[in-house]
DNA sequence: GAACAAAGACTAATAGAATTAGTTTTAATG
DNA sequence: CATTAAAACTAATTCTATTAGTCTTTGTTC
């Protein structure tokens, strides 16, 4: 391998990221980006093919980063109420460590941002799983869609200042799952 | 008034609003935008102070549009239970019929693009209201919060084609709408 | 050990889009 | 009819992403 690489595709996805969560997606510049990488513009398409294939690639990181940081909530000992709890606790705390990204991942409508399909199915199936133990098997991917939902619908909802009418967050966050669980309960 | 304008800010508005949800935003062009109005780019400039004040006046718009859509759900006779799953249906009807522009309204992390933080927090005041019907005065918030984070969440999913592993989509809301519901029932 | 190949970096140029500067047109008003 | 002010226009500027073409560095091969 002639000449070897300054940079590597993950120290790409890195600095990119804390670019992003530092000053916004959309001050994100290549030149600022190879500036930090101690690189010039043109030579970032070494390794990426666009800025927008870029932006895919942290993208996947940040959905990689969510599946990470709820694992272990799915092999803690307890109820399922007690594991869907600390995993969706997992999930909101992500969320509030990576604020721009994570809103980022889930904000594309633009194809060429998503993800892999397949690769997305199979990492919600565990939960799906564990969702299944309160709804039974034939209730569980509606019930883990709402559940979803409402992770997903409150962290979006406070990271775009949207909830900024006082009160205790965390508190209505816990009650909120806490009664969607309860609601499905038989 | 000399030199009568052959735009106005609502047309700017709805124009833009129409080639956001045809072509996205990242397509949004101010020289395609002057053209379908029928006058230059840097005309455009005698009504939006720039693109990020354009976006932001779509933003508003939206705003205005989901809460003319919910509106009626309030109004109509019948149980908590069931005018509450009104405005659901009609929250996620509104959503569907303006995929992109509802995204970019809940999108925003740059300050510059939130709408009025007071208007916002007045039009929910009703629908607290009706959610306190059923869980009290004093759960009201947070039930309310969780309630918008369901709808939110799960039309925020749909719209970023996170649900695509088949199933019926309209049962799933409204199931979990009801599990939800059911839950915060004393 | 010298020549080569190939990846990776660089400089220079291009193109697309938002925005600004300065000027001209239009029509209501006195 | 002259004035005036809003609104439009043309021309120029700037900022970024991206492409073209060239040079550098190092592992490989004879």
């Amino acid at each position: 391998m002639p000449y070897p690489a300054k940079v590597s595709p993950e120290s790409i996805v890195q600095t990119a990221r804390a670019m992003i969560e530092a000053e916004g997606v959309e001050r994100l510049l290549l030149n600022q980006l190879a500036d930090k990488l101690g690189i010039k513009p043109p030579s970032l398409y070494r390794h990426v093919s666009s800025k927008t294939d870029l932006l895919r690639m942290v993208n996947e990181d940040t959905f990689a980063g969510i599946f990470r940081a709820i694992q272990p909530a799915l092999d803690r000992p307890g109820t399922p109420q007690e594991r869907i709890m600390a995993m969706a606790m997992a999930y909101r705390q992500y969320a509030h460590e990576h604020p721009i990204t994570y809103g980022l991942a889930y904000t594309n409508t633009i194809p060429e941002l998503r993800p892999d399909e397949a690769q997305q199915e199979q990492a919600v199936l565990p939960y799906q799983a564990l969702v299944a133990e309160i709804t039974g098997e034939a209730q569980s991917l509606p019930a883990l869609r709402g559940l979803l939902a409402l992770m997903h619908g409150f962290v979006m909802l406070e990271l775009a200042q949207q909830l900024r009418r006082g009160g205790d967050l965390d508190a209505a966050y816990i009650q909120s799952v806490q009664a969607y669980i309860r609601g499905w309960t038989p």
